[in-house]
DNA sequence: GTGGTCTAGACCACG
DNA sequence: GTGGTCTAGACCACG
């Protein structure tokens, strides 16, 4: 698992997506324990308050659960069936800007086609 | 063209967005003059600076030009088929990350490419 | 002679560098008429104003002469050994940040010298 | 560092420039964390405003990189072998005009040869 | 009229 | 603390 520090997105938001992708890929199951957050910390050399908010974040939406005084895992009930419509709408607002830088870059609709189920694939098990 | 307050994407990028959309769908085309900066700021209720903001940006890239004085225009020159590997690379990231997103509300992949379609088609001529 | 619209660079400091020019590879000798301010004007597609602008800084370090009801003309006694001081350093300093530009650009030393020989030679009599 | 008010070149552009410098010089090198905005901008006595766009466009011609709440650095993979030819041409008409102007001023071609020769050579390394 | 720069602040998210 | 965005204005050169 690794963080970009340059990068312009917020490391809490890299640290929450690193953890779906290894759920996705099958990296890590429901009731799996996560690192406490100060290990996590450490490994990633961010502060601890960093990865706090990234677990808050991925409890609120029930991808992980935390006991306390034990230690957090990946939810055993986790669901990817449930659709939150303003979500949605924003996530295809982006990917509408992103399509048009694309576009942009001189991309065919065959090769946007193209690119995105690479990605898709790149997402599916395995990397 | 309308711009979102509320939207946690920034003014200026709004603007730009908005604008290259419309280059895209042929309402804009090159050598039409764009709204003065003053004028801009004033319908959209920003701030002169926040459209000037945008304007650079977009001159930065080739896609309006200006002429000191007189005012601003669509490139006459417009060329999109220029590729930027550094910027292809940040897209596909960013593109991953919504993907990401889409799978975890449930989507499977002929929901994602059936979506991806549907934006494509919005951008081309006519909303 | 040509005038850059789309330049960042004013259109009245481009005239007068154009008549410079001119005079320095021989185009235009001391005694030459101009153009009337109107027909450069006409020619250029500008407004009379920014050639006036152009012939009056001209006037004022003795490259033309105006004859008042009569015309404007190369100074008969062209004088280009002045020396002004307070200008070198300003050319200068503005040369200094455009070799700074080259040398991000990855030009050596040698480079630079071929280039600014290049550009002297096209200067001098017969582009 | 010092800034020139009185010039007519925008301060943010000087700012600029003498961070270019400096970097030439080998005064600041990868890795460097450069003074904050607001610590630079009261060094400078200008507004926070100003040497933020200084450093944006640093960091878009990735000559910086700054990372969002913690600070602004010397890029670690500085590399000025890019060429970037519509610049390269800009640079051209503007070296020419100088030499225009150091010729009415009187000088030979050996005089500019040396001027350029000595201008190179207070950029490397050392004042 | 136009765009470009700049001030002097404010508020925000991130760490 | 940091950088990023934005306001509400000012002044400037150019045309």
């Amino acid at each position: 698992m690794r963080i970009d520090i340059k990068s312009n997105k917020p490391l809490y938001e890299q640290i929450i997506s690193n953890i779906k992708e290894n759920v996705l890929k099958g990296y890590l199951n429901p009731g799996d324990e996560l690192p406490s957050i100060r290990r996590m910390a450490m490994e990633l050399s961010v502060t601890p308050g960093t990865v706090a908010k990234a677990y808050q974040e991925l409890e609120r939406t029930k991808i992980i659960e935390t006991i306390r005084g034990k230690g957090t895992y990946i939810a055993s009930d986790i669901d990817m069936k449930r659709v939150d419509n303003d979500k949605l709408e924003a996530i295809e607002k982006e990917l509408t800007n992103q399509l048009l830088e694309l576009i942009y870059m001189g991309m065919s609709k065959d090769d946007v086609r193209e690119l995105i189920e690479r990605l898709y694939e790149n997402l599916k098990k395995e990397d």
